[in-house]
DNA sequence: CAAACTTGCTACAGAAATTGTAGTAACGGA
DNA sequence: TCCGTTACTACAATTTCTGTAGCAAGTTTG
C-alpha cells in the first residue's frame, strides 16, 4: 500500500518517491550506506545533520523498506535499498563531469 | 568552480549534487521539466508548492546549469539538465515495481 | 488607447522542519 | 559496579517553507 506522504497528493509511485528522496539527507544516508553497515553514530558523524532529523529519516526509509537495522551490524540497505543505490550509482561520475561545467 | 553548499562541507562534486537535489521540491522540479518547457506558473500548479520555494528552487537549478529560463516557452532543462534526468528516468519504472513491494 | 491578461517574481506573517546540545535507557564486558 | 557502546529522545533556538497577496513589465483584447 502506498502511503501519501508530505507533498504527494496523487499518491502515484514516483511522486511518493521522489518527495521521500526529496527531503533532506535522505539522498544523502542511502549514500552512505552504499558500501557497508553503518551504526548510527557513524552515519551521524558523516553526515554532521542532528541524530533528530537522522532518526527520523532513517525511521522514513525503514518503513518504505530501502533501510533496515541490522542490530549486528548497524544500518544497511535493503534488497530493495540495493536495487535504487544501483540506479544512483551513474550520478557518482556524472557529478564529476558536471562540476567541471560549472 | 564548486560551490559549497548548505550540508555540503567538502566541495566534493557527488555530495554538492546530493546536497541540491536532496532540497525539497528540486527533484520534483526536474522531473516536471522532463517532457516539455513549463511557465513559472505551470509549475507551481503542477506542483504545489509555494511560489517562494519554486523561486528560490528555480534559481539554484540554474546556477547549477541544470534549467534555464527561455522565455519563449519557458522553464526547460539544459543539455546537463538533460543527461541528469536520463539517469533519473529508470526511477520511475522502479517506483513501480518498489510500490507494489511496500 | 485603455482595460484585462500573462509573465516572472517578491513580501511577509504564521507554520513547520531542522539544528545543536543534552540526556535516557538497555546492553556487554572488565 | 563502573565504563563504554548502542539506538534514540527532549526541547528550545534557528532556519526553512507555506499561503496569500500583490508588483512590475510586457502582450492581448475590446
Amino acid at each position: 500500500m502506498v502511503k501519501r506522504v508530505r507533498g504527494s497528493r496523487t499518491g502515484r509511485p514516483i511522486m511518493v518517491l521522489l518527495d521521500l528522496l526529496g527531503r533532506r539527507w535522505t539522498l544523502r544516508i542511502v549514500w552512505e550506506l552504499r558500501e557497508e553497515p553503518r551504526r548510527f553514530r557513524e552515519l551521524q558523524d558523516a553526515i554532521g545533520a542532528s541524530p533528530t532529523i537522522i532518526n527520523t529519516r532513517l525511521a522514513e526509509l525503514r518503513e518504505a523498506k530501502l533501510v533496515l537495522l541490522d542490530e549486528a551490524a548497524g544500518y544497511r540497505l535493503t534488497t530493495l535499498g540495493e536495487e535504487l543505490l544501483r540506479l544512483f550509482l551513474p550520478l557518482h561520475v556524472w557529478s564529476e563531469k558536471w562540476a567541471k561545467a560549472i
